[in-house]
DNA sequence: TGATTAGCTTAACACTGTTAACTAGTTTTG
DNA sequence: CAAAACTAGTTAACAGTGTTAAGCTAATCA
């Protein structure tokens, strides 16, 4: 059955190498500027060729929608082994807003395009469901110390989460232009910063 | 000179029912779903008829963002009766919220669409400019008066913009999934009112 | 009256995502 | 071994997008 094995690495292959192509192309132009054509013209193959490999172009973008995911996990997981919760939390929220400044194009797949979260299943984002959880219990934790004067941590963790989110989405979308000019270049530092001496009850 | 000026409505006229059928479209299906050729097709005239009016399909919708900004500019400015700025701050942050579930579409021109601000003359942003110097001055009377504990009054705003912000877009791009099932219909007030208690040193 | 100009239209360009129909080449089956 | 069936890719096309160049008609000006 050697055959039929290379068959199936060939095909697999090809859908690599769509994904390759795609994430190339995604990472300098951005999700709308990616044409399916313009992904089937640096493979070398035609666009329809795409199609069998792929549902459509929202489906190609899903898969680096948890491309994406896995990335932020890792840097996550490497900060699970601080023991004080909101010590970790701090942790979090830098390493958060440094993958999104390292990483917009990502980011915009990840927490703003509609597309890939469309194209899901079951309605169930699994990527995001995982990140989250591990947002909540460091905020469970930090609640049960007395750290946090959150009274639920799930919603707790939504607006920590809606913090570093807006001040990432506004930057990204040129929305920071209301900032006076010498504050502008490290504003979501500065706010992360703010927001810390916010969170400790003193 | 009757003729000319009536000449002159004539031509004022069709640029206003120009941005009347550019925001009926525009309110039912959005931005990126309404097209030139739509918004030709309702009032009548081919679709280059709208280019002697308007530079190009972004210039349209600056001017729906700048009608946006007006009525969030209406919804704020009641707001300056209330004396306490701590209250006012929470009836700020209660109005914004209010006005992004009454008007997504609208908010999503004003807040997260790159379009309007790409095609902004002189990359000054006066409707944002205007509504967070609103902001930013109530900020700074909650500090003056010792009830926040930013330091700086400019970045503080940032924060509490940017935790609005990223409640009601995470809302609206479909990220709340991560939300268990019953908080999820109010999330965004549940998470308004554990941002309030933070914000509040007591 | 003849030239100019304002206001709008038709036709076209270069794209987009996506589907149907087709064609080689390989594999399976009678 | 020949015929049928399946595989993996193709071309052509559809229906749409924003935008521009060129053309036309009717009013205005000299």
């Amino acid at each position: 059955m050697g055959i039929i094995e290379r068959k199936e690495k060939e095909k697999s292959d090809l859908r690599k190498s769509i994904l390759d192509a795609a994430r190339e192309l995604f990472l300098e132009k951005g999700y709308e500027q990616t044409s399916v054509r313009n992904i089937a013209e640096k493979i070398e193959y035609s666009p329809t060729t795409i199609y069998l490999y792929f549902k459509d172009k929202d489906s190609i973008f899903l898969e680096l929608h948890n491309e994406g995911f896995r990335m932020l996990g890792q840097h996550m997981s490497v900060l699970m082994h601080v023991e004080d919760p909101m010590e970790r939390l701090k942790a979090m929220g830098r390493a958060y807003i440094r993958f999104a400044q390292d990483n917009p194009v990502f980011y915009d797949l990840m927490f703003v395009q509609e597309a890939p979260i469309c194209s899901l299943d079951h309605k169930n984002w699994e990527a995001g469901d995982g990140a989250f959880q591990i947002l909540e219990a460091t905020i469970a934790q930090c609640i049960e110390k007395g750290l946090l004067k959150f009274k639920d941590a799930e919603v707790g963790a939504f607006v920590v989460w809606s913090t570093m989110h807006g001040m990432c989405i506004l930057n990204f979308r040129e929305r920071c232009m209301v900032i006076s000019p010498e504050k502008q270049a490290d504003i979501i530092e500065s706010g992360l910063n703010e927001f810390i001496r916010l969170l400790s009850p003193e």
